[in-house]
DNA sequence: GGGGAGCGTTACAATTTGATACAAAACTGT
DNA sequence: ACAGTTTTGTATCAAATTGTAACGCTCCCC
């Protein structure tokens, strides 16, 4: 699923089909860093991430840019808007990918269930959205950021018992871009959350939820 | 379409099907006020709004409120995530609105160009909160406000040559809530744009905007 | 090994936004 | 028309967030 920061736990969708539908699909690498489509790109294809980590991102003219989701394992990308692309993606890191052509979308291209399995994964889009919108909208830069190792970690990281620990793929100003806020506000919540006692970090990217509670709790608000 | 803030226009979808479609739906009166849904609620219709406006809320524990969305006429609401609502849904002003039985979205309930239909619906509520997250992610007060004015003005405000006029149908606070604002700070960003001759009010709920092209500069930013 | 580029962190100043309080206006029901 | 309620607008002050700048660190290239 999409690093979205809801409260509650979806499940992750189950990867499109087995055997007999691969058939119809077309595996293909993405290296960290390549892009898969940009903005405005006609739709083509839709994909599902297999292994790693892509990165969907939108810009605005002034150079402003905003990250629209993370796409992990099972998660499904490259939904058209009026028959194009609207965002950019590319690898965090190697990343492979599973091609359907457009047309499994539209009409189901012969195959009922990937056709009812591409829009449960779109209803599950828009859900995924709303929730990032209340995110941005409601919540203050200290809880974006506890929410969001706080998902992350919950629905990619290794559990260790009473630890939680994720290796996180993007940089902070990819978390600062994804959360709305500036990489120094993400920098000092997260070292605020370190100095608390609640995650440990070895490097920047490996993070250890020590206190997973107390991770939660910020990640709600007081009140 | 639901506000959302993109700069390019988008096509009005067309109100889906005519006659023989029509004895496949259920039109239902909402009163203004009265709620359609509620968050959580087992999804059994999904709907189009034919005349008036509906609002789509979600509130966190907190008693914080955000404004996921504002449906206008032809807008299609009520997509489930794992078969429930997952906002509010209620009324600005009396609303009419057509009811398809769940059926129609799942497997196309015996009519597939209804099915297609929704489909594309679903598309466009994701590109539609995209630009909801990039307006609550990279916008600032001043630009929010700016570009709900701009948008909602081009969109079903009323063409007077030089000028457009729009009646607001939601309250300041409701404004506030769908840009990750505070009243005061709508009231502000408001007040300024009439103090440049932006705007200029008639009552509150009435915009006249006597600058388009300035408002629409004012809602992208400087830089 | 030295130097540079990129990323992350920290401190401090500047700005934006929110909170509070209160006044004005609009709306409600009697 | 009236009092009471809700909504909106304004001002002041406090708090949160950003901007700026400096520094340390790692990695890579020379």
């Amino acid at each position: 699923m999409y690093i979205t920061l809801s409260a509650e736990e979806r499940p992750m969708p189950a990867v499109l089909g087995g055997d007999e539908r691969a058939r119809k699909s077309l595996t293909t690498r993405l290296p960290q860093g390549k892009y898969l489509y940009r903005e405005g790109d006609v739709v083509e294809r839709i994909y599902q991430v297999m292994t790693g980590v892509v990165r969907l991102t939108r810009m605005l003219e002034n150079g402003r840019r905003q990250v629209i989701a993370f796409g992990y394992p099972g998660d499904i990308i490259g939904f058209p808007a009026n028959g194009c692309h609207h965002a950019d993606c590319d690898a965090l890191v190697d990343t492979t990918l599973r091609a359907y052509r457009r047309a499994a979308l539209d009409h189901g291209d012969g195959d009922p269930e990937l056709h009812t399995a591409l829009l449960q994964a779109a209803l599950g889009e828009i859900s995924a959205m709303q929730d990032h919108v209340m995110m941005l909208g409601l919540k203050s830069a200290a809880e974006k950021v506890a929410s969001f190792l706080d998902v992350i970690s919950r629905r990619y990281g290794e559990d260790l018992g009473a630890y939680r620990q994720i290796e996180l793929p993007m940089s902070r100003s990819d978390i600062a871009d994804f959360l709305g806020l500036t990489t120094e506000t993400v920098s000092r919540a997260v070292t605020a959350l370190r100095k608390a006692g609640v995650i440990s970090l070895d490097g920047a990217q490996m993070i250890i939820v020590l206190k997973p509670d107390t991770l939660a709790e910020l990640s709600q608000g007081e009140d």
